[in-house]
DNA sequence: TGCCGGCCTTGATCTGCGTCAAGGCGACGG
DNA sequence: CCGTCGCCTTGACGCAGATCAAGGCCGGCA
C-alpha cells in the first residue's frame, strides 16, 4: 500500500526496503519487478496480534522494522515463544494454508508483504528464491535447536543470559559491529515475553536480571536498553561453548 | 557400496530404495539414474556416534531403517536431544560443511547416502529436489517448535505422554494406520535417551512411565514395547490441544 | 497536581523435579 | 549354573524455580 521510501535496512537489502534478504539477495531486475508488484505495506501496533493459529494466511511477509513474536499457547494458557522475528526475518510460509503460531508485534511493526498466490507462482519460476528460502529455513532450524538446548537444560541465570547474548549478536550482526568490547542493546519484550522465550515465570526473569546486573555482568539504563561491558563474561554466563551459535 | 536390494520402506518410497520422501518423490527416470550413480549404502550399530557434531560431512542422506538422533551437548555434559531421526527421515544439509551436532544410532541403522558434492549439483538443475528439501525443512522446524513447547511448558508427566504420542503417530503415519484404538509401538529408546530428548533426568522419566502405567495410560511388554490401549486419553495426558501436531 | 493502570521488583513459602543411593531384572559369557 | 554388566526402578532428601502476595516506579490523563 505505502510508497517505497528510501530507508535502510539492513546491509544486505541496499536501499530498496524489498531487498531484503528473505527473497531478493540474488534477484534479476525483471524478477525485482514482478516482486514489486505482488508486494503492499503493512503496519501493526505494539501488542496486536498480526495473525491468530489457525487463520488463513494469504501473504508471507518480512519484517521491515520492529519485533514481533511467534507463540504458541495451551488450552489452560501456558504459552511458549517459539520464534524471534527482527528485522529482515521472514514468516509464513509458502505452500500451507493456515498459520501455525500467533504472530504477535512486541513493538510496533512494519512488515513488507507479499500477496501468498502470486508468490508461490514466482517462486516456482525463479528456483533461487526457494534455494535462498530454504537457506533461511535451515537456519530458523539450527536457531531453534540451540533454543531447544536452552529451554531443555540451562538454568535460568543461563537462560537470562544467553537471550541477551542472542539479541545482541542478531543487533550486531544487522550493524556488522564485533560482538566484543562495551555494547548497548535494545530489548523490546516484556519480562512476562522474556518468560515466554525462555520457559520461565516473569518473576524468575526479573530476579536473574537483577541477580546479572547485581553481578556486574549487565547494566540497565531505563527500562528496555541493556548495557553489556563485557561480552565474553556475558557468553560465560550464558553457558555457550565458543562462539555459541549459527547467527553471523 | 551395497548393491540395491528390494527391501521395503515406506508407503511413498515404493519398492526402490533411493525413492524415499527426502528426494525421490517426483524424480523423473533419469534423474532417479543420476541419484543412484552419487549413492551408496552405510550401516551404523546402535550406540555408534555417526557424526560428531563439528566433522565435515561429505554426504547428505536418510534413515532407512532403525533409529538416530541428533544431540548438543554442553561442557560439562549436560546433552538435549534436538532432532529424532525415523525411517524416512533426512540428515545433512547441503551447502554447510561442517556437521552442527552429534549423530548417534540409538539403534542398528542403515542410511542411504549420496555424496554431497554431486547432491549439490543435482539440486541446482533439478529445482523440485530443493523444493521438496524445502517442505521437509519447514516440517521439522514445526516440528522442533513443537517440541519446544514442550520443553518449556510441559510437566514431566505430560513430557512422556507427548514423546509417546509422537512417536505412535510417525509410526502409524508409516504404516497409515488411523491413531485410535488399540495400539503398539516400539520406542528403541533408553530411559536416558527419553530423558535428553525431554529435558528430564533418567530417574524421572522412570517413574513417569511407572506412574503412567499404574495409571492404565500405557502398558509395557518386555521393556521397549508400549501398549496405548486408548489413543484419545494419551493426548489427553500430553496436553496436546485437538489432533496436536502437523506430523501426518 | 494527583490518580490510575501497566509493568517491574522483592519477599515468603511451596513443590516438582533433580540428586544421591540402594537394589532388581534380564542377557550374556564362562 | 552363577557372576557380571547394562539398564531400569524405587526411595529419601534437597533445591531451583513456581506461586502467592505486597508494594514501587513511571507515564498518561483528568
Amino acid at each position: 500500500m505505502t510508497q517505497h521510501q528510501p530507508f535502510r535496512l539492513t546491509q544486505d537489502c541496499g536501499d530498496c526496503p524489498i531487498r531484503h534478504r528473505a527473497v531478493c539477495a540474488r534477484c534479476e531486475p525483471d524478477e525485482l519487478a514482478r516482486l514489486e508488484e505482488i508486494k503492499y505495506y503493512r503496519t501493526f501496533e505494539a501488542g496486536q496480534t498480526l495473525i491468530w493459529a489457525g487463520d488463513r494466511m494469504d501473504f508471507v511477509a518480512s519484517v521491515v522494522t520492529g519485533v514481533a513474536t511467534l507463540t504458541q499457547t495451551m488450552e489452560d494458557g501456558r504459552t511458549q515463544m517459539v520464534g524471534l522475528l527482527l528485522p529482515s526475518d521472514f514468516v509464513g510460509r509458502p505452500g500451507r494454508e493456515r498459520a501455525p503460531y500467533n504472530v504477535i508485534a512486541a513493538t510496533d511493526v512494519l512488515m513488507c508483504c507479499f500477496r501468498r498466490k502470486p508468490f508461490e507462482e514466482l517462486m516456482r519460476l525463479t528456483p533461487h528464491i526457494s534455494q535462498r528460502l530454504l537457506e533461511m529455513t535451515l537456519d530458523e532450524l539450527d536457531a531453534a535447536r540451540e533454543w531447544m538446548l536452552l529451554l531443555g537444560r540451562k538454568t535460568a541465570r543461563e537462560k537470562i543470559a544467553s537471550l541477551i547474548a542472542i539479541v545482541a549478536r542478531r543487533d550486531q550482526a544487522l550493524r556488522l559491529r564485533a560482538p566484543s568490547g562495551r555494547t548497548v542493546i535494545d530489548l523490546p519484550l516484556t519480562r512476562e515475553a522474556m518468560a515466554d522465550y525462555l520457559g520461565l515465570t516473569l518473576e524468575t526473569v526479573s530476579r536473574q536480571i537483577s541477580a546479572l546486573k547485581r553481578d556486574g555482568v549487565i547494566e540497565l539504563q531505563g527500562m528496555r536498553s541493556i548495557v553489556i561491558p563485557d561480552f565474553r563474561a556475558l557468553q560465560d554466563e550464558a553457558g555457550d561453548d565458543a562462539d555459541g551459535g549459527f547467527l553471523a
